[in-house]
Parts: structure tokens; sequence; C-alpha cells
DNA sequence: GAAAAACTGTGATATGAATCACAATTTTGC
DNA sequence: GCAAAATTGTGATTCATATCACAGTTTTTC
């Protein structure tokens, strides 16, 4: 690989911790690749061969429910892609689908392996990225089930402004039948309480672009359900 | 600690990767206490100071959401309890309830984090069960969102006996209030789905033992909603 | 740039399950 | 062993949201 890894300015916490060498060995086992928005990055129930990492771009993590897909989550840079998967079972448990174009690394498992079993601080820095993710895993799954829909929505507005865009102005770039998935309510009952939220001057929408005009009252609507 | 955890045929897969020095060590810097039925071994929102690990009994882990209190599920020995909340967050993310008399294990963190550096197999034993951990817990959020109570219950039924007492006749040592926070219902429905259940022949209810008698309509019920 | 496809908005209706209310039963503590 | 507390059963009512149906709008494609 031509694309060395020690110039990467998208390194992991992880992967900072690794030497020289071993960041060395990581160029040489490691494939970049671009991804269109729509592609598919990993498909639930195939094989997991390698350690995938988002480098660029935005991804929906989603699976395949008794009724309908769920879209577990958006995530951006720099993140693991299917750790879990990579050391919890061979076959992926879920699916994850670029939603702009993105870039993704594929790390040869075997060389991952021996790095986690060769630098603990590297594979400490790994633990830490996994239990994080569990904890808001658990805390995401209370939210789904227990509050409404106008709550789930808020909430999730409030993510993409302060987790991923960082700005009160942001691209919606999921259709509303994935917002749907990705709050646990359908199509219509999003476009219903979206228009509520303009309505109530919650929120400005011009086009794919969504603006937070009073954040308080979403943050109140996120709380109290 | 008289306690030799050499002599423990409890041992976690993790563990058994330990030498027996290390094993040594964890004997000195391991603390077993008994709970009675209804005693709290973690308590959410209060700090983590020490591993964790379930020797006997059987536990749940439950989270106060917005509304009421979410039972995340019901965890039987061998297995560590806080592990995400050890290396995720310095303050437990949820709460753990004995629901009958239980041995817990409280590992000195340090020595834990001492044994993560330096054995590789250890650590690997630990990543794996965190990573079937994240995945489980994944699913789990897909069915408690999709599925209707009816599903839900017949899955927590199958989860009873298929994994956790390993019979078709168990005791249930939990109240329909905890079924319905561990399926995401109210208590009321509970009860009325099953007695729906013993109408339709598929349980048998005598006191505090459900015995299944039609598991293969269970298994249906559980499979189609 | 016109036709097709994908997406969105909104009303009417149906429905699963929560909530309320209270009786019946079982368990617990002294 | 009896009173108090906890748990369970079951009907009536309410409510949030899914579903259905279809029109309007935007985006894609060739």
């Amino acid at each position: 690989m031509e694309n060395k890894c020690a110039f990467c300015d998208y390194k992991s916490a992880a992967a900072r911790k690794l030497t020289i060498d071993e960041i060395d060995k990581l160029s040489v086992n490691c494939l970049t690749v671009k991804f269109k928005k729509g592609d598919s990055i990993i498909r639930q129930g195939t094989y997991s061969t390698n350690v995938a990492y988002l480098k660029s771009g935005l991804v929906k993590i989603h699976i395949d429910g008794p009724y309908h897909v769920q879209v577990v989550r958006i995530v951006k840079p720099s993140s693991y892609l299917g750790l879990p998967t990579t050391f919890g079972d061979k076959i992926n448990q879920y699916s994850v689908t670029a939603i702009e174009e993105s870039e993704v690394c594929f790390i040869d498992i075997s060389l991952f392996r021996k790095l986690l079993a060769t630098n603990p601080d590297f594979s400490n820095q790994i633990l830490i990225e996994l239990c994080k993710g569990e904890l808001e895993s658990y805390q995401k799954c209370v939210n789904r089930t227990q509050k409404q829909t106008r709550g789930k929505l808020a909430d999730v507005l409030l993510d993409f402004a302060d987790n991923i865009y960082h700005s009160d102005i942001f691209p919606v770039l999921i259709n509303q039948e994935d917002i749907g998935n990705l709050v646990d309510a359908s199509r219509e009952s999003v476009s219903r309480v979206l228009s509520e939220f303009v309505k109530d001057g919650i929120l400005k929408i011009s086009g794919r672009n969504i603006e937070i005009i009073n954040k308080n009252t979403l943050k109140q609507i996120s709380a109290k359900g």
C-alpha cells in the first residue's frame, strides 16, 4: 500500500498507541476503499474477514428485524465498524451502508489480533471503545422502548447537531423511512412530527437541510418523552 | 483470602487462561460476597471500584429509564457483571440485583488491568465476551422494539427454559412487574398474556413454577411476533 | 427536459397495549 | 397464625401510533 498509515490524520485512539514499527506493518496490511452514497460496506449474514475502520464520510448500521429494518445508529469517523462481529462471531450480525461518500480501511484480521496480543496499550484502547459502545447501546435501547415518537425524534435531531455535525444547521442524508427505522416509528409518523416541530417554531426545514431554531424546547421534548 | 481461586469450580473462560502465578495473585485480590434475594449488588449512579464476577445464583441487570425501570437481562453464572462500566465509565450505568441467593467475587481493578496487559490470552477472552454481549444486546433491542407482547414473552420463557434453567419446568423468581420490565410491557399485559398461554395449553402454572407444555407453539409465537 | 421513480404530506380508520379501578389471592412479618 | 403487604387477575376506557389510501412533490434517469 502506498497509503502510509503513519501519516494518516484519521488514526483511531487505539492506533495512536502503536509503535512506528507496528504502524508500518499496519500500512502494509491495510486497504482503503471508497464507497459512494448507498453502497453496502458490510452485509448482514456474510462472513466477516477484515476489521473495518471508517476514515471519512458517514454510515448507518442496520439490522434486519422480524418486521422491518432497524437502523441501530449513524456512525461518523473515526470509528471501527465491525469490532463486535470480528471477535464475537464470524458472521456479520448487522449491515453497514454509506449514507455519504465514505472511506473505509480494511485491516487484516490476523495482524489486528497480533497487535492486540503484543501491545497492551492498543488492546486497552480497543477494550475501552467496545465498553463505551455497549453502555451506549443499553441506554439507547431504553430510550427506544420507553420514549414516544416526539421524544425519540428530538433525541436524533440533537444527536445530529451536537455529535455528528457540530452545528445546528445540517443536511439530512437519510430519508424519512430511515429516520423512522432509527427511532422505531413509521415513515408517516416521522413526517407528522417533523411538521409539528416546524409549526411549533422548533425547526426550519429547507430542502434537505434542517435548522434547529429552538434547541431548549427540543431538549425538553427529548427529556420528557 | 482463604478462598483459593485455583480450586474454584466456577472460573470464567478468561480466568482459565491465567498462569498458576496469576491465579495466586487473583486469590489474594479477590473477595467473595454472598447476597440474598433482593439485595443490591451494583447500584446505578455509584462509582465502580471493582470488577464483579457472578459465581453462583441469578441476578438481574436493570436501568432506570425515563418512565420506569427496564430489566436489561437476567444473568446466570459464570459471568462478569460490570465489565462495560469498569472500562467504559467510572460510574455504574446500570444496577445489578440478586433474584436468588448469589455469590459474587469482587476483583481488584488494578490487578484486573494488570492481567489484561500481561496475559494476551486472558485479554482476548475478555474481548470475546464483551463482543458477544454487545451483539446480543443489539439483537435484543430489535426484538424489544419490533415484536409485540406475546412474542416477547414467548422469547423470555424460551430463554429461561433453554439458556438459564436447561429444563422446561422452572421457577419464576421475579414478579410480573419485573417480567413486564424485561419485555417492555405493563404488569397487567403480562398477566393477561400468561393467562392466554395457559388457556391455549402452552403453559402450566402452579405456584411460582412454570412448565412449558407446547414448546413448538411457543417458538412460533416467538418467531412471528 | 420529459417520464419514471422515489419520496413526502395528510386525512380516516384500526389496533395493541397502557392506564385506571378494584377484587381476589398469595406471601411476609411479628 | 393472623394482619398487613405484596402480588395477581380481569374488565372498561383511553391513547399513541400503525396502517391504509392517495395526492403532491422532488429527484433520477436516459
